[in-house]
DNA sequence: TTGAAAGCGTTACCAA
DNA sequence: TTGGTAACGCTTTCAA
């Protein structure tokens, strides 16, 4: 910038003010420093302009997510793109692979890049460790899981209501041997869809069997060997809810493997581009991403912006979207 | 910071050192540094601390995809995160949409914030606007497309090779009307893909047959309608090659609405998570994503750490990945 | 082992 | 309309 000063015959100041598209500079110089500006390549400095600026912002919002790779979270970072796009402010995106660990060294990696807000799908369980980032005026909008330790603006779905409507779409379709299909009952989503599927079977006067019920499974690959493992057993389950869309995957190979693909019916939890023409389509419970993004981006840029009343909780109905594999009957 | 010193009663630079863990402090006066900055909760501020340290790193990378939210943008941006880790190095991602202006808009932002390097997909035809910034220094690496007018790292696959073995495989099954369904000719890979396509055909004494090509589709419901069309012709194709996932989805949903899955052939290009549980499964030339993100991270992070030799253009060979709907034979 | 002063690239404030 | 000076939050000399 001195440079281009220099080679401008003009102030340091006038540089900036040029750059910064401030008015009150004639026209005339406005030439001779753009011209030196592109002569010596020079490029603004946004770092040193915010530190000098004061206001502590970067024009940045760190998104951490479950897996950027996968379809839920990667839908929803590209909403926050959306609408942080008309604003000029950047994405620092992560993954968190449910690792508590990981999601505070990041936290702390983003806090001393001054990130101006944060999207948080979180790792942990809970969430005092922020309370001092929060008290310092970060926003942070949990998503999928709710805050647990502090308050601050969350967007989840009805885990408990999405797994009752699942169950019974198939005790409606006459299933009584409905299998579960679950993740780590140490994540807050997966636990409650485990209670609303053993409330909705404990309702329709059904006792808890453990042979209906394969948990802690992590990866399609869990889910098929915990699929198979129940298929395999003496009293198979004619129904299965699978309670997270990798674990439907994983349910569907199975059913393949086992040659009853069409046979046992299927309800996956979260819809994903192709639940369409799998084989058989898929009928899930759907959370709606576009929404539940739309709701997070409100929210953070709107405490951003300054918004300061008291923290939101949101929480959005999920869908049941019928495509065939829940509507298999039992005993065919 | 300066209230962390003064409440410890040691001067600025000694909050500095404990701040950054250099040696040669006392350990009575670390504990002391320590208290007071839990005690304000004083935060490091990253962007002021490279700023001064002068080397112009931001410790960020940029990552230009097409679309976050697809399945080989997301792949890759995950396998760059995860060489990035361990170099606590954060990386701001966008989507590009295939939008040239959005490309040269996000490129100077993530420029203006100085990131160490760029991972580009790019939208653009013509790369020379980057001249300035890689000769100044700044790594670029090229993913899926060639950079034209400059010359720098890029990681690429075989374009023209993977046409070919996916039309190769379809006439190896007894298919002569092997239809194509392609993206806009002005990108790259499409145009590569078509021309595979049109010279293994030529190649095979077919000629050329207009009513065999729905090319500028962008979306599935565009391959929907594209292949829809060349269906209800008087001479539909027996067997399509879809040249991107997203249409080999398009190509299967079409495929169903007209009744004819299972007995129309179709190979894709680029797998995608669920090609083997879609009806029927599909036959893809996959590219190797995780290859490719290894690819694309070793070369970036080699260059800001000084790799200086020539330009370097990597050229994966794509895989065809036999699963079914490949196989079909032509008047089943 | 600790500190004072200077400066990274920029902009705010006030003066010319 | 333009420019000097100080300062943003931090680290780098160099001296104590």
């Amino acid at each position: 910038m001195r440079e281009v000063a220099a080679l401008a015959g003009v102030s340091l100041k006038t540089v900036s003010r040029v750059v910064n598209r401030e008015p009150g500079v004639s026209p005339d110089v406005v030439a001779r420093v753009e011209r030196a500006v592109s002569q010596l390549g020079y490029r603004h400095n946004l770092a040193a302009s915010n530190l000098r600026r004061g206001h502590g912002k970067s024009a940045m919002v760190g998104a951490l997510l479950q897996d950027v790779s996968n379809s839920f979270s990667s839908s929803l970072l590209r909403s926050l793109e959306d609408a942080a796009r008309d604003r000029d402010v950047a994405i620092v995106a992560s993954s968190l692979d449910e690792e508590p660990e990981r999601e505070r060294a990041l936290v702390e990696g983003l806090v001393r890049r001054r990130v101006d807000g944060l999207l948080l799908m979180p790792a942990t369980q809970r969430h005092d460790y922020l309370a001092e980032d929060l008290r310092s005026g970060l926003p942070i909008v949990f998503v999928d899981r709710r805050p647990n330790g502090v308050d601050t603006d969350s967007v989840t779905v009805d885990n408990a209501l999405g797994a009752r409507m699942a169950v019974e779409h198939l005790l409606a379709h006459g299933h009584r041997r409905i299998a579960i299909l679950g993740d780590l009952p140490t994540i807050q989503t997966a636990q409650t869809r485990h209670d609303g599927y053993l409330a909705t079977m404990r309702d329709a006067g059904l006792p808890r069997d453990p042979s209906l019920e394969a948990l802690s499974l992590r990866s399609p690959d869990d889910a098929v060997a915990g699929l198979v493992r129940l298929l395999d057993g003496p009293n198979p389950p004619t129904a299965v809810f699978a309670a997270r869309n990798s674990l439907a995957i994983g349910a569907i190979r199975a059913l393949h493997q086992r040659g009853v693909a069409g046979q046992v019916a299927l309800v996956g939890f979260d819809d994903f581009p192709l639940a369409d023409i799998v084989d058989p389509p898929l009928t899930v419970v759907k959370q709606n991403v576009a929404m539940i993004g739309f709701e997070v981006a409100k929210r953070l840029f709107g405490r951003i912006d300054g918004d300061t009343s008291a923290p939101q909780h949101v929480v959005l109905a999920p869908e049941l979207v019928v495509r065939g594999s829940g509507e298999i009957r039992p005993g065919v």
